[in-house]
DNA sequence: GCATCTATACTCGGATAAGCGATGTCCGAGTACTGGAGG
DNA sequence: CCTCCAGTACTCGGACATCGCTTATCCGAGTATAGATGC
């Protein structure tokens, strides 16, 4: 019951390219750049952004001057859509129907929806994820800009410096 | 970000070891029984039990006519018990404090509770654990006896005939 | 000087290995019962 | 008939294998740029 590494790197990563974007307009960010940053194993970041692109959250761009950069804008994605993106959509609590096979247990009855225990764990199941759409990036965002000011100026400068 | 196996299991057998509890007093079910009520591995789970002796939840009596029994009242029992004791008390996001590495990155911070994209994650465990920890396993007792009415009486019986 | 073509360097994308935790299994330590022997 | 004792069967508990997924890496396909060449 651990979340992938993935994750918690696709969601800086995603906010760091809400920053690029104010920066110029068609800036697209590579791989390297990116993982460089935190530096973190740039063909690993990689393969997540590659799942980020799939869910529509990014856009990529091939060869010179391309890399990735945001298909929707940041208060148009939430955490959990980064995590449905990278983790899958499967519950973390997987019913996998044990009263099936105890006595009584009816091979028609589908007891994910059936079973109350499996009920009590998919309401739980529910509470997290509501909490995870409940904002948006923008949102933490705009939260940064407040608790961080400058932060976010620090940022832009890095990407713009390390590009020359 | 899947949760163990082990959970589902020590949730179905706690309630049943609830209903055989009604039946005599001081009647402890062995894992041979336990397992054998929904096909499961015995020795497996086993392990996960122990896990639940080791949590105060479940208390284990050796030799004939032992085997395990409720250590508290289902009322005192809560989903979110039975997770910690399986899955241990991490929580699903771990926050690895990628912010350290990155430019202007401090090692005295701790970016657990500085970072905002942490504390979002935080909050959103912070929902899902209290969801768990909102409802007792008397109150799904409870349920099953209101939904399922003759199931409980069932269990009890199939639990009796096994033990001759 | 300008257009065109070729070579080049850079990027993503998916196919391919390694490491670690969940899953599954086994045997030893300890305990209560059962049967028999002795008083 | 009662008591004591030894053997036995049963149970948990932790140590030992196996499997799958997360982690990590590499190379090929495609593209825009830069430079050279011809007009």
């Amino acid at each position: 019951m651990k979340l992938s590494q993935g994750v918690e790197w696709a969601l800086h990563t995603c906010l760091n390219l809400g920053w690029i974007e104010e920066e110029g307009e068609g800036a697209a960010a590579p791989t390297a750049r990116l993982a460089a940053f935190y530096d973190l194993p740039p063909a690993y970041l990689n393969k997540q952004l590659q799942a980020l692109v799939r869910a529509g959250i990014l856009s990529s761009t091939p060869g010179p001057r391309g890399g990735f950069r945001l298909a929707r804008r940041l208060d148009e994605i939430t955490p959990l859509d980064i995590v449905v993106a990278i983790e899958g959509r499967a519950e973390a609590f997987e019913c996998v129907q044990i009263l099936r096979d105890g006595p009584g247990g009816d091979a028609a009855t589908d007891y994910r929806s059936a079973c109350l225990i499996s009920q009590t764990m998919s309401k739980a199941d529910l509470a997290w994820r509501n909490a995870l759409a409940s904002e948006t990036l923008a949102d933490i965002r705009d939260r940064v800009v407040r608790t961080y000011s400058q932060s976010p100026q620090a940022t832009r400068d890095w990407f713009q410096n390390a590009r020359r």
